[in-house]
DNA sequence: AGCCCCATGTAACTGGTTACATGATTGA
DNA sequence: TCAATCATGTAACCAGTTACATGGGGCT
């Protein structure tokens, strides 16, 4: 149940439509928490159905027409109400960690350049966080609200350095075990 | 589609029955992707289906009775190629860096509980890891394979350092502002 | 007989993905 | 007028989750 909320927290940071959404969400939400046009269309509709937000009015409802949302109240309380839930963490589910173990079975072949390519991915991740966090949280830029946003990027930013120490170790094994 | 494959590299380690795949994804398979009890049957029904693996014969096909299976030429093979496909890795979505994305905007009230109760979480996983580790990849163990699953076992150790690390930060940060 | 646990499954639902459809606006 | 692009949507499908059903074997 988290992509409502996502939306929520978007929406309460600027009103947009759902295109607009959908471009916020290949950048700064999307780093961890990514969605398509389509279910984000789906979920505005359930959105505004439940009265958690509305068209903003003097928009025409047409299909090729623009159409911009804002938070209601009840969907402020909502969207407090769930950070306020406690939640689990979900087990990990990683598909490259498991074609490694895989490859464990029935051979590395070819697996070297995947990491390879993965690891190009990750650091090139690593280096768009770093700029946007040069651009966004200048050190002058410390209220608590921005404090909070950085820490978040910090995690996004944490993890990517992660996967860039792993793919370098595991390319390390396995460039030792090719000589 | 993951699953499958998860499922060919355990039967591959080891012929097993729905039941005993269950507890290995609960054990080491789990710690980077997870399933359960009835995604696995309904997945080796299809594997099945697709020639991919069959059942150990001299077991009665009744319903209450343990059904062991094994993995088939076609299925090692099918394994071997998905391992050689390349994969972009999927983009993020975690729910405790979004919730504190939304807490940014409505409140931080009560979520450095939540921030303590995870960190507990990743910590006794990163204990559990580093126990499995110890046990499982003494310093003569050493083969090839092994080489290879001690490093995705210590991709999952260093995710949870990753966390471990991320959540102590969050919260000296939640405490410096609460004091 | 009643209970618990092992083991295999079914069904309904939710969330995410992929492919496609349709209208409006703009500029060549 | 045609093509490209902006914008909103539908439909079908697939993977994962939750709740429940069924049967066998052993214990008391």
């Amino acid at each position: 149940m988290s992509l409502p909320h996502a939306i929520l927290t978007a929406l309460l940071e600027k009103p947009s439509s759902g295109l607009e959404l959908t471009r916020r969400f290949d950048r700064s939400i999307g780093y961890f928490w990514s969605a398509t046009h389509q279910q984000i269309y789906r979920e505005l509709g359930k959105l505004e159905q439940a009265g958690h937000i509305r068209a903003l009015p003097a928009q025409a409802p047409a299909r090729g027409q623009k159409k911009e949302y804002e938070v209601l109240p009840a969907g402020r309380a909502e969207l407090a109400a769930w950070v306020r839930r406690s939640e689990d963490p979900k087990p990990i589910r990683d598909a490259l960690l498991l074609r490694l173990r895989a490859a464990a079975v029935v051979g590395t072949e070819g697996f070297g350049d995947e990491l390879r390519r993965h690891l190009a991915l990750h650091r090139a991740q690593l280096a768009e966080y770093l700029a946007m966090e040069e651009r966004q949280f200048p050190p002058e830029r410390d209220s608590e609200a921005d404090r909070l946003r950085h820490l978040v990027l910090r995690g996004g930013i944490e993890l990517e350095r992660f996967w860039t120490a792993w793919l370098t170790e595991a390319l390390a094994e396995f460039d030792r075990r090719d000589c």
